[in-house]
RNA sequence: UCCUCGGUAGCUCAACAGGCAGAGCGGCCGGCUGUUAACCGGUUGGUUGUAGGUUCGAGUCCUACCCGGGGAG
């Protein structure tokens, strides 16, 4: 048995819903963000911080961790939940993202990928069948096919042959997979073609699978490109199965995807910021080394209640940002991801209430610097 | 007291044989969207120890002095 999804509530005004995901690792509501570990940790922080953050279910990389330590290592050490300590549900993403980021690394033909390792410039060949492996060997929840990410902008030839490739690789990631208590999502590619991206998720939506991802937005295209797909393909979407919109994270594109119909969202966006000095507050977004916080007594967000706010200034973490001391990213790490996963506490209640219009004109005039460009 | 090496951006140092005084770090500012990223980018910094001299032109050559390192006595 893999996963169950109950839808809990609609919105009336959008495509806004509430509902359950029930993993063998635990249950968690959507809509939900998952925290991201690449390699088998969320950066700077213990498994018990990210739940004191409010973390539920957190993605990791097979292709990260098939590189290093290797899947079969991690099988036989009890699976990656004991690896990593975090006995909560896990998503793997695949490596197709991978894909289009090591793209000077990687050779794509439909048989699979080939790529030189940038760790030791091994070459490797990685098909769909053997992403499938190596996601068992790890037990995650969810685990996510190989697919083609191509970046923005793409031709409508290239994201014809991404749909048709990734799709492909979908039939055989399902004919290979054994296990029944993992849960396996199709991914809807087709570039920046509204019509692409209907057909891809009809046909996706008609195969075997347990829920709906949305890959290749967010890839550097304008904001409003990406709101403007989901906004003509998201309507189709089966509604009985959670919808995982990839590598979105941002306070406003959260809100706008939850909108268009979105469940499931992941980004390292809120933890790369946080070790960069970026922080999110309830009136924007703030660089914490500027030196306008030299002697600032205030927490980072005074309406914020995490672990960091309830307990240091601006001027303390700026300090630690500046002496390079790793409390600083560490700090950071972990009000950022409250203040995204409470925002998606926000998300549920304002979806309860009927006022999630609302919540978003107020992200959307903190943040309107996320419109630009 | 003498000999010797050195003094250039906040710091550490570049600048062939006189020819527009630079870099790294720091400072300041910005960017990061299924993580090869505690990363990347932009930008601000100078009476070249002082005072003279030679020269079309001196960080660079000459003279004196000041400061620091090393050595001799």
């Amino acid at each position: 048995m893999g996963i169950r999804f109950h839808v809990l509530k609609e919105d009336d005004k959008t495509l806004a819903r509430i509902g359950i995901v029930e993993t063998p690792h635990g249950a968690y509501e959507t809509p939900v963000f998952m925290p991201v570990g690449t390699q088998a940790t969320v950066k700077t922080l213990t498994p018990e911080e990210v739940l004191e953050c409010g973390g539920k279910i957190i993605l990791s990389n097979a292709f990260h961790l098939a590189l290093r330590p290797g899947s079969e290592l991690i099988k036989n050490l009890g699976g990656l939940h004991k690896f990593m300590h975090w006995d909560r549900p896990i998503l793997t993403d695949s490596g197709g993202y991978q894909i289009m980021s090591l793209s000077p690394l990687v050779k794509i033909t439909d048989a699979g990928i080939q790529f030189k390792s940038f760790l030791d410039g091994r070459e490797l060949f990685f098909t769909p069948e053997e992403v499938i492996r190596i996601e068992e060997n790890l037990g995650s929840d969810i685990i996510m096919p190989l697919d083609e990410c191509i970046p923005y902008p793409s031709s409508k030839e290239k994201a014809r042959e991404a749909l048709e490739r990734t799709i492909k690789w979908l039939i055989r990631s399902i004919k290979v997979k054994r296990r029944e208590d993992q849960s396996l999502f199709g991914i809807v590619q087709g570039g920046m073609f509204n019509d692409l991206r209907l057909e891809a998720l009809e046909r996706v939506s008609s195969m075997e699978v347990e829920g709906i991802a949305i890959g290749g937005l967010s890839v550097g295209e304008p904001k409003e490109m990406m709101y403007d797909i989901l906004e003509y393909i998201m309507p189709y979407a089966p509604k009985d199965k959670p919808r995982y919109l990839m590598g979105v994270g941002t306070p406003l594109s959260l809100v706008e995807g939850v909108i268009r119909g979105i469940d499931m969202f992941d980004c390292i966006f809120p933890t790369r910021l946080a070790r960069h000095g970026g922080v999110f507050t309830s009136k924007g977004r703030l660089i914490i080394t500027n030196a306008e916080f030299t002697s600032d007594p205030r927490p980072i967000d005074e309406e914020c209640n995490c672990y960091t706010c309830r307990n240091y200034s601006r001027a303390y973490i700026r300090h630690l940002f500046k002496a390079e001391e790793a409390l600083g990213p560490r700090l950071t790490t972990i009000h950022n991801l409250y203040y995204i996963l409470h925002l998606m506490d926000r998300i549920r209640s304002a979806i309860r209430d009927g006022s999630i219009l609302e919540l978003r004109e107020e992200i959307a005039y903190y943040y309107r610097k996320e419109l630009s460009i």
